[in-house]
Order: C-alpha cells, then structure tokens, then sequence
DNA sequence: TTTATATATGTAATCGTTTACAAAGGAGAG
DNA sequence: CTCTCCTTTGTAAACGATTACATATATAAA
C-alpha cells in the first residue's frame, strides 16, 4: 500500500505538505510542490477515500434510491443529477431497492454510517412515519415521487394539473368515454393523476364510472392483459388516459387487436414522453417533463441541505402535452 | 457524532467490547452483550463506514461500470449481480459513464483509492492498453461485453455462434437477402455478431453484400432512419438480422411503413429478448441470454478475484433463439 | 491451599489522512 | 545587530473503528 508516508519520504518532505500539496494549500512553495508532484507520479499515488472521509467527517457521496435502474424516464431524471453532482463536486450512487423496504433502509442506514452525506429518494416504499424515523435528521430530498408532511422537501410536476390537462385534451376531442388505466400504488403519482382525471370529467359534466378505471402493474405485458379483460368483457370506451407511457403502449395494442382504429375509434394519452411513443402505430400523445431539470434541482437542493443552509420546501417544474398521433391522427 | 467510545460509556465496557459484540465474536458474556445492545438501541448507534474501513482495508463495495442505466437487458444482468452480491455480502454500486473515457478512469480510480474492492466492467470504452495501465492490479471482471488478450477475466455468450445461428434460422426458412443492421462501435458483440452472420451465409452459399450491412447506433430513431434510408434507396431484402431487439423494432416499423409484410416479405431477427419483442406487431424473434446469471456468474468471479483465488479466464453461457411471429409467423 | 487453565475484558497500537500549532528561516525595520 | 513579521515546513493529535496482547477473574485440578 502506498500511502502519504511513501511519498512524503520519496520527496523529502513531511507528510503534512504533501497533504497540502493534495488540498491546494497556497503556502507550498512551488519547488516543494514540485518534488511532491513528482513523487506521487512516480508512485501513481491515490489518496485513501477511507481515511480522508473519517479525518473530514465527510464524503462527497450522495445515494440515489429508486426502485429500479430501467424505467427511461427515471434514467433522465438520474443524468440530471449526475450532471449537477458533478459541477458540485458530489459522486452519486445509484441504488436500486426494488420496492423491499428492507434494501430501502439498508441504503438510508449507510449513510448514517457516514457512507454518503445525503440522498435522493425516487419513490420510497416505506411507510411515512417510518421513512420519518429511518432518515432521522440526515438530508434528504426526494425527487419526482414523494411523501407529503413529513417534512422532506421535494422536486416535482404537478400531477393533478397535467392529468387534467390530458384528460380535458381528450373532452375536447369529443370524447365522452374516457378510460383510465393505473396503478393501484401508494405512489402520489397514481393517486393525483387518477384524482385529476376525475377533476376534469367533473368540470366537463361526464359522470365518472368507476368501471372505466382499470388497475394493473407499469409492466407492458400486465397492462395489456387487463386491457384485453377490459374489453373482452364488452365494456367500451372511446378514449384512453394512461399513467404510464408503455401503459399507454399495451393500451393501443389491446385497443388494435380488438379491431379499434386508433384515434379514431379510441384515442390514448400516456405519461412520460419515453421512447415507446415513436415505437407504436400512431406515435402516442404523452405528457412531458422536464426530467434533466427535475434531477439536477433535486441535486442543488440536496447540496444545501448538506451544507445546512436553507432550501425551499416544495420545486413544482412545468410539464407538457405534445400530441401526437394516438390522440389527433396524422395531421 | 455518536461513536463506538459514547456506546461503550454507556455500557459501563470498553471500546473493545463494544466491538466485538458488533462484529460476533463468541468471548462475550450474554449479559455484557445484552447491556452493550442495550446501548446501541438507545443511541441508534452506526458504526462509521470510513473508520471500519480504514482499519480492515476493505470497503466490500463493488462497482459496476456501465454505458447507461436504461438498458433493459443490462438491467437483468445488474440484477444478477446484485443479487450475488448480497449473498457474498458484499454490495453493489452502480456507476454510468456515458461512454466517458474520462468518467470511467475516474471510477476505476475510485479502487485505487480504496472505496470499492473491485469492479465488472460492462462495455469497457478506454483502449486495451490504457485499461489495462489503468488497472493496475485491481480486481476487474469483464462482463457481456470485453476485450480480449489483456488478462481480464470475462463472462459472456458466444456472440459469433449466436449470430451464425439467428442467421441460420434465416436461412432454413428460405430467405436469401439477408440484410444486417449493427453498430459502428468497437464492442466485441458488434464485431463477432457480424462475423457469425457473415459466416453463416457463407457456409450456406449466399455471397456477402456490403449493401446489406445497416450501420447506425442503438437508438431506436436512429435505427427508423437508417433502415429508411434503405429501402429509399430503392434496396430490397427478404430479411433482417438486427444485433438489438430496438433496432429489429426499427426495422419492421420502417419496413411496415414501406408496405412490407412481416414476416411474409421480410423476416426479422433480433437479440436481447427485453420487452419491445411484445410490443411490435408481430413480436420478435430474438436471441435470449442468461442475463441473471451473466451477472451473478460475474460477481462470484470478482469475489474469488477479490479474494486472492484462483479464477477461470473466461465463462461462456448459453443461448438460445425463441421463434416468434417477425420470423415464424403465427403458429 | 496452590497452581494451571479458560474465559472475559481492558489497554493501546494501528489504519492513512487532515490540520492546529509549533518552529525554523529569511526579510525588513529600527 | 536585534526584533518583528511573514512564509514555509514539520510535529503530533485527532478522526472511529479493529485487534494483538495483557490482565483480571473464575473454575478446576492437584
């Protein structure tokens, strides 16, 4: 192991230059700071993480929790904090819990044991009051889903709002029928875009019928399956509001291959504007977020938050429907 | 900060004690034990990472060096290694590059620096010799894909004999203008996949045409545009043979759009199996790999490596083709 | 009883940094 | 020349754990 003892012999100094040399002191002498560079090259010298973060009480590390690395619309969210860490000088980790609240608070103890100094949470799976007792007073933000009034502050859309805006981008089409396929989750996300939908049939006079809701997983091949139970069971719509873009995807699929034109007969919204929505026949009509945006404020916010100064509560960020094809048809 | 001195106060013990009640040792007295958990509990105690660390020279973190995080297929193969790791408790740490030379040579220096044990590198995109300076004698493992000939053990397919197989299929079913879509990068899948294509036809008699070879990148827009482009330029083929599943997807998309029947007029193969295979109309016909094992294959490597044991070189897993209607047609 | 042995616990060194403080040396002022 | 001040460097004490070794206590054997 070559460690500053090496190299301060090599140069000739003490081991307290060469660990100025490291941090930029600016009261190395040049000549100094030249053999002690030259040690460390020839040495290929590489400081210890272990014992500068137990000496600084610090790490620089910052955990990203999210259930799973492969939802593209995440990915963005992620490379947005990525980006931000980087100009300040964090290292994110990414870790995947995969919905078991047991992972959830292995990663969130890691940082207690001053693996991390702080976390990004995308989506917990653990009960508000425990989330509350497992973060104790470690800095937390989370990050496009979240838990309210628990005193974590967040960055997000305002689900409410864009579900209503799909919803109404339906009534105007002249949809009387709308669908509304979700997730039945603890994710705020389900929860206001369902209740924006709602919001939006109330306001346009078409009474909600709770059949028209239909609960699955985000998965693709689930989604499809109780699309295709939908209507094998004869139930009929003429418009489809998903949560979820590859929701939206199995909707058109199941749609078609019970003889439905798409927009004509049905026309379908999904959410996230990933890359499923070129792939299906039409192109779907989505909502949009700024998802890099959305990653890197989360990262600034956090970064204060670990440096304890003050932060807002609450970034709601803008969103936009961009139709396409499932909705408006070619035009 | 409360450390492993505020316990042992508390317990009435020494620093000692505490400690070895933490790490299991059997020399200590129920009682004592009882009173030093006891401690811990009311504290909320974590031991610190760093100091731990410092002290037994070993962080048991691996990282996981990949391209991107959005890669479903990747994603399983993650999972495979998460999964090993937590039984060898050790944990995992996945970290993007973006296919940055200079973010990968930043994350392989966090090994030398001590805060990982060792890394899997999937997709390598340093040159060999750089890698291999870079390296230096870290514990590294090479995983789906690798670079040959500089001492780095690896897990993988055979790439060559998959592709000469997907091709073959092609083949047996009658198609003689069989186009090829890849990638122009230097990853070993994208080489031997080529060359297992061109083997086949080869030893089926069909002599290689440059025409039919398709470059572009792993985007599925990309792909769209590429596979465009042929047949605007008025070339014809009877099937595809596409190293990803999205850009098989690409292919039907753009060949659907220029009138073609899949698979009647054109027949398509792709490779990955991840999801979009049940997204197209009709579903693709792919090349499937062990993607769990892949991973877990990998991470029981790295250990062995970690530990100072002996290592094979190289473990090669099966595949195997799953006929779907790109190819087949409804059965 | 004494002695040997086993068990349980404590003491202190150690890991590789950072950094407060001390000290050495040189420059400038008187 | 002496004194002061500044610049540069060194010394040694942290940081919080682990662990070899020492020690104390209890138990068993003689």
């Amino acid at each position: 192991m070559i460690s500053i003892q090496t190299i301060a012999k090599e140069a000739g100094v003490s081991v307290a230059t060469v660990s100025r040399v490291m941090n930029g002191s600016d009261s190395v002498r040049p000549e100094t700071e030249k053999k002690v560079r030259e040690a460390m090259e020839k040495y290929n010298y590489q400081p210890n993480f272990s014992a500068r973060n137990l000496r600084k009480m610090e790490t620089r590390n910052v955990l990203v929790l999210m259930s799973s690395i492969v939802n593209p619309f995440l990915a963005k969210v992620v490379k947005g904090i990525e980006d931000a860490s980087e100009n300040l000088d964090y290292h994110t980790l990414v870790c995947t819990t995969y919905d078991s609240q047991e992972k959830e608070k292995f990663y969130l103890d890691m940082i207690s044991k001053r693996f991390a100094d702080g976390a990004i949470i995308i989506g917990s799976n653990l009960k508000p009051q425990e989330l509350r007792k497992t973060i104790g007073h470690i800095p937390i933000v989370q990050c496009s889903e979240y838990i309210v009034d628990i005193g974590i502050p967040r960055v997000s859309i305002d689900n409410r709002k864009a579900a209503y805006e799909a919803t109404e981008h339906l009534i105007r089409l002249g949809r009387k029928k709308i669908a509304h396929i979700t997730v039945d989750n603890h994710y705020i996300s389900s929860r206001l875009r369902l209740e924006g939908y709602r919001q939006a049939l109330d306001d346009y006079g078409i009474e909600f019928d709770p059949d028209m809701v239909i609960t699955g997983n985000y998965g693709y091949k689930n989604a499809l399956r109780q699309m295709n139970n939908f209507f094998n069971s004869g139930k009929r719509c003429d418009a489809i509001f998903a949560i979820s873009d590859r929701m939206a995807a199995s909707a058109i699929k199941s749609a078609q291959n019970h003889g439905f034109k798409i927009p004509d007969d049905i026309a379908v919204v999904g959410f996230d504007n990933i890359d499923i929505c070129y792939i299906t026949e039409p192109n779907i009509t989505t909502v949009s977020q700024r998802e890099h945006e959305m990653g890197s404020a989360a990262m600034n916010m956090l970064a204060r938050l670990i440096a304890g100064k003050e932060t807002c509560e609450e970034i709601v960020l803008s969103h936009f429907l961009i139709e396409r094809g499932s909705s408006v048809g070619h035009r």
